[in-house]
DNA sequence: GGTGAGCGA
């Protein structure tokens, strides 16, 4: 249905190009894209952020074993003060399940606090895994002072 | 402490 108007699309883009050069036009990926947001990774592991701090991997695999067999649950502890930080993982069996289940549950709000959803990254092995939305350095910020 | 990345085979 949406690929109608993005044929036409190109077929006006390419209608303009006639008149001026006859290259290899090619049409770019990206803006093939459907209404997908980032993180479309085929993966059965969920990060789950934002959660209270009160929460617990019971909890956790309670309030999302409705949306299918939940395989693992892990809530990040610091280690040290032995509290949760607020962020955990979700394994489902089947990433369908996976899918609906942070379809279903990001943004929406457990224990009071709203839940960000996505799907997780395995660790590097060797050392901590970084990633941001922005994906920005912080060293990009050179105090210039004096 | 709130914009996030873990553990133990």
């Amino acid at each position: 249905m949406m690929r109608n108007g993005i044929e036409l699309l190109v077929r006006r883009v390419s209608a303009i190009h006639q008149h001026s050069i006859s290259s290899s036009f090619q049409v770019l990926p990206q803006f093939c894209t459907s209404s997908s947001s980032s993180s479309a990774s085929p993966s059965s592991k969920l990060f789950i952020g934002g959660l209270s701090w009160s929460v617990d991997e019971q909890s956790l695999k309670d309030a999302f074993s409705s949306f299918g067999e939940v395989a693992e649950v892990r809530i990040a502890y610091d280690k040290g003060s032995g509290r949760s930080r607020g962020f955990g993982f979700v394994d489902f069996a089947e990433e369908d399940d996976a899918l609906s289940a942070k379809d279903a549950m990001d943004g929406k709000g457990l224990l009071g606090r709203p839940l960000r959803i996505s799907f997780a990254l395995e660790r590097v092995r060797g050392g901590p895994v970084v990633v941001s939305r922005i994906g920005k350095s912080k060293r990009d910020r050179e105090r210039v002072f004096k």
